[in-house]
This record gives C-alpha cells, structure tokens and sequence, in this order.
DNA sequence: TCCTGCTGGTCATGGCACCTGACCAGTAGC
DNA sequence: GCTACTGGTCAGGTGCCATGACCAGCAGGA
C-alpha cells in the first residue's frame, strides 16, 4: 500500500492469486507503522490466531519482513522489531523491467524475439515497460564494473537476463538485485529461472539414436558454461550410459559458435575410423550450419548421417529434408516468465524454484 | 467482505482469498460496461488468453454474468450481450492498435517479428497497446464477412496489416477505415504503407547476375499478388531488358509456398536443355529450401549455381555457404510504422506516400 | 537441578482452487 | 457435406494453504 498509494490508480488488468503470504506481510507492515507493537513481535501462533491465517503462511509474512529488514529473529526468542530502515522507494522506475542480452534484438533467434514480443505485451498490459539492454562487456569474464555501469544507467524494477553467464549470475546474487533468468541458472546459484527443459529432450532424443541403433552419436554445443547446455549435456549422457550396457563415452563436440568452427568440429568427428553417424545439435542457428555442411560434403541424410535439433525455430521446417527437433511454445514461456517478472517487480521476491517447460518432439526426415 | 461494504471506508483487517472466477466476472463487467465488445462476446477460449486464466475459471465468471442476466448463453453459439449496453466511451478503444497478419506470431519471420516488437516497444511508450490478430479467413479470396467480423469484435484506433491482399486492401478502402500497410499496396490501391523497396534490390541483383555472367537467371517467387512481389518482378525485368540486346524473357517461377512446391519448380527450372544458373529468391524461408535441395541434388553453389537472397534474416548467417543478400534495418521500417501509426491513430489521416527502405547489399559466397 | 511453558524451525498430510488437455456436440459458412 | 468454430464436460495433475505434530533453544519457578 505504502508505495501503490503512490501511484496513479492503475487497476489491475489481470486477476491474479494474491497469497496470503503477500497479504498478511502487508497487514502486518501497515500494523508495524501503526507503532501496534513495541519491542518484540508477540509470537508466531498468537499473530496466527489474531490474522486468522496458518502458521506457514503467517511465517512466509514474517520471513518476507526479515528480508526488508523490518526484523530481526533468534531461535527461541521473540522477533524483535528493527527501525524502519527507508525501504527502497518504488518511484519512477518501478514500472520499468529491463531485459539484458548480449545480442542486439535484430540478432536474436526468432524463438527468444517471440517470447520477447509477449513478454512486452503482458508487460505493457500490466503498466510496465520492457528495455531491451545490448551489451557486450556484461558477458564477459569480469563483468562487475559493466554491470554496475549498465545498472545505474537503466535503473529497473527487475532484470531479465538472457544467455547470462555464472559471473553475471553471481553479482546479481551477490548485489541482491531483483533478477529473473530466462535460462538455466549456473552450478551453486539459486535465482528464479523459467527455461525449456533440455535435460528430458536430450535424454529423449539420446534413447531414440541408440534405439535407431547408432552408437557414435555426439552432441554439438557452444563452448562456455550455459546452465541449459550443461543440462543438455547430463541428460545425453544419461540416457547414453543407460542404454548401453559397455557404456562407451558418448561424443561431445564444443564449438565456438563460428560457422568455421561449427564445421571444423563436423570434420572432426566424421574423422575415420569411428565417423560419428548421428549429431545432436543444440541451438537452431548451428543446424543449419551442421545441415548445409554435411550436403556439401556429400553425405546424405538421414541415410548417412541422421540430425536432430535440440530446439525449433521456424525456418527448421523450410530445411529439406524437414529436421527431426524438439518444439517448445513459446506463448507459454511468456506467461510464465511475465508471471515471474511482475511478481518479482511488485513483492521484490519470486519463488527460486526453476520452472521448466515440457518441449515436444517433432519427428522429421533426418532420422 | 459483504457485510463489511456497508460500514465507512475501512480497510481490510483479515488476509483472505479472492477467487479467480470472481475477479475475473469484476473485470469482465467492466469491459462490458466500457463497451468493449459490441454484440457477443469473443470465444471462451480466447477470453482465457486475453484475461490469463483457464476456462473453468472463465466459465465460472461468465456463468456468473449469466445469472446476472448480462448474457445469454447458446450451444455452439458465442455468448449474446444483453444488459444495458452503454454508449461505447471512445476513449476506452482508442489506445488500441491491431495488427492483422494471416499467421501466428511464432511463425512470422524473424525480421516482422523483430519490427513488430520494436513497433510494439514504440506504441506502448505513447499509451498504445498493440493487439495481434490472426486470421486464416482474412486472407481468402472473400474476406469481406471475416474482416467486418474481426472488426467488430477487436475495435482498434488504427489496423495495420502484414501480408495483406488486394481484397483486404480494397475493403479498407470502401469501409474507409483508418489502416496502415506493412508491405506494398496493390494496384490501383492508395493506402498509406511502409515497405523495403524491392524493386531496387531485383533491379540491382538481376544487374549483377548478367555482370557476371548468367543468362539464365530465375526469379523464385511465392504465387499470390502481394504488391512488394509484384515489385520484385517488375525491378527483375527492367534490369533483364536493359542488359539485354536481345532481350530473352527472365525465368520467373512461382510457388505455393509449401517445400514441395518449391523443390518442384526448382527441377523444372534445371531441367535441361536450358537450365537456369542463378536464382534470385524472395523470401527467407524458401532461400533454406532453395539451398538444401540444390545441395541435395549435389549441385555446387556457387560454382554451378548462383543464389541471392532477396530478404534478410538472422539465420542466413548461418548457412554454408554463406548467402548473398539484401539486408534491411528492422529499427528503421518500426519507426517509421510507428510514426505513421501514431499520427494516424490522433488525427486520423497519414500521407498516402509510401515509405520505402533502400536495402544495402551484403556480399556472400553464393554469386 | 529439573520441570514446565514459552519461543522459533521443520515436516507429513490432506483439501481445495486452479490449470491442462482432451473429447463431444451444436452451429455456421463454404 | 466439410471444416472450423462455438459452448459443454471431464479426468488428472499441480500448487497453495491449513492442520497437527514433533523438535530444539530459551526462560523462569519449584
């Protein structure tokens, strides 16, 4: 209430489940301005009865005032009631959600620009704006002062970041600033996180090679620590040690994401005297490369070489012969990450749990 | 809640759950009484898109508008409006802008996408909302029913068209509806229309073609009478017979746009005794098809056969070898689509002059 | 010192609202 | 008649919340 009063009278466009932890956390800062209490806040299951809610719930609030600094809690003791430290004010930049990426968006894949364009509709719908950041330095190896830097210029309710790297993960954490992934977060980093679940769509498409019976399959990645290509990569490894009962190491090619480099990384893995005879290639951009590749050098697939594509992206289905992929809906990835984002951008917290999108598979020719 | 509406203003003491079927039936009365809708009301299905909530949610509400004798309700029909319909307050849909395109967003290229998000990102910082409208039905042979039904449910300041058809085109004409082309008008049609000039990038490839050397050089065309073709034909010709002394007819192939249909016209176009040597494409999309399948049939590019692209996208990048083509600024044509949109949406008119982009040319390995 | 009654921290269970996807039947335009 | 849309219905799954229980730390009194 404090900072919406503020506002003009934007009634809400959506309905929406409104928790009770949200509610009670806000009964309960309006009660704490009110100067109810003194000292110390009266115990968990006295506040429960007098707020009619349960006792989670009636933690969730409290745990939500710990994190604004309201209070303070020691087991054992009563909560004790800290002074009011100014809490950020939501001013002028409230209604601003900023978007980082290391791609200007005329470059980006048509799936990331789909669920873009949704998630500024929603968004807009809701009252906020959507900036698009381009910027290389903030994906580089130390990226803090480009961070800071981009930070202070575009002040943001909340920033979604696309393709972002463990370092730029590790200072939003660190920093504590309100952040969303549209990825997968890195090893150790706990953030809110919506993704497509590359993990069950390599491990399907892992046991459908080795049933088809190739046994030199590899997988193709950028090089660089992408928490989905690290999950692409576990669940093609699982589904290969799975099947086989000689687990032989499954093939995992990285690249540099360069058309060359793409095609250096083919040439070696058709090397005799084990070719690989299936690839697995993640990112849509690189199938075509790999495709176009493996006509020139005159093999024909699928007879000799069989292809599937980890995600989808519209022009796949312009290729001949049609690719064998794996197709996620990207309305449904704009729902849940505008979900998230206008959450995190009013409460300031968004649940870490990672949600994952079930994608489909589509069976083409090239398999 | 009920009985505490009867009380002075006093704010709410208790946490308590608002279902979803409630506060959806709230804003769905608002809508009405805004005179968002006009007759009936649009489809439960896309009531749960537009509002965000699953249909048993927005049944529940509807049931509830029902009972309160604001609709009336048929199997297999939409929901008829009954209350009092008040006068539709202009302001309400006059922040409204609709795009009307014959596909789903997922499927547009990657360059619509990205000015349509960009057009988007522009029109939401003027207080537009930019709605996307698909339509099968708008693009047949008479869309004139469809369209006045489009019209009717998804009221909007201006309609700004992608693909349109002459027939679309004529009907905003006749109905004189403020309306904006993303592309090029049809003959005899005078709308006002922002596009990338084709006609130079065809005029300037077919040059180039004869330059180096190809007489037999194809323009691969999706048939249709889209105006922006129409002007690729027309560039293609000019410099044919220019080149020419003798001035033979350019190959002009078109397609149903399905990859069958582009493979056939591709075999016919390379059947002996004079098959053609270089292909000028529009499109993104069958530039992918073009290339397979001449790889396919083991045809070297560029050494037996030339391609130009006459469009560009992000993925052409990625394709080996690399395409020669013609590349348009997406920020340029948004805001010049935006500037037009706005001024037409407040005032009512824009210059019928159309706006034209000059592409610039990027050189590949496949000429 | 032990006991008792408070405090916060944690867990398993179950209910309910909601979401998802699918299928059916009626309607309308082609 | 066919197709694409409409409303009507249902089963299965998920997430939030309530309930109740148990544990561990802290205090004060017998």
């Amino acid at each position: 209430m404090t900072s919406r009063k503020h506002h003009a009278p934007h009634r809400r466009a959506l309905p929406q489940r409104v928790s009770l932890v949200l509610q009670t956390a806000q009964l309960l800062r309006e009660e704490l301005q009110a100067g109810q209490w003194r000292d110390h806040l009266p115990g968990e299951r006295e506040l429960c009865e007098r707020f009619q809610v349960s006792r989670p719930t009636m933690r969730g609030a409290l745990e939500q005032l710990r994190r604004e600094g309201r209070l303070d809690v020691a087991h054992g003791k009563r909560r004790r009631i800290l002074a009011p430290r100014r809490c950020v004010a939501s001013g002028s930049w409230a209604k601003t959600i900023s978007l980082l990426s290391p791609v200007p968006l005329r470059s980006v894949p048509p799936f990331v620009l789909c669920w873009t364009d949704l998630l500024r509709a929603h968004l807009s719908r809701e009252g906020f704006d959507l900036q698009f950041h381009v910027s290389q330095k903030c994906f580089a190896a130390q990226p803090a002062s480009a961070l800071a830097a981009l930070v202070a210029r575009g002040p943001a309710a909340v920033w979604v970041l696309l393709r972002s790297t463990a370092g730029i993960q590790r200072w939003f954490v660190e920093q504590q600033r309100p952040c969303l992934l549209a990825g997968t977060c890195a090893a150790g980093i706990e953030l809110p996180s919506v993704d497509v679940d590359h993990r069950a769509a390599a491990r399907h498409a892992a046991a459908l090679l080795w049933r088809k019976g190739h046994r030199r399959a590899a997988l193709l990645l950028p090089s660089g620590t992408y928490g989905g290509d690290t999950e692409t990569e576990a669940g093609f490894r699982e589904a290969f040690t799975a099947s086989a009962n000689d687990p032989g190491e499954p093939l995992v090619l990285q690249h540099d994401g360069s058309v060359a480099g793409v095609e250096s990384c083919l040439d070696v893995a058709l090397r005799p005297p084990q070719p690989a005879t299936a690839f697995f290639v993640a990112r849509t951009a690189h199938v075509l490369t790999v495709v176009t590749h493996l006509l020139r050098r005159g093999l024909r697939i699928p007879e000799d070489v069989a292809v599937i594509s980890r995600d989808d992206d519209v022009f796949l289905e312009f290729l001949t012969p049609a690719v064998t992929r794996y197709v996620s809906a990207p309305e449904k990835f704009a729902q849940r990450l505008s979900q998230a984002a206008i959450q995190l951008a009013r409460t300031g917290f968004a649940p870490r749990k990672p949600v994952r999108l079930m994608p489909a598979f589509v069976a083409g020719e090239t398999v």
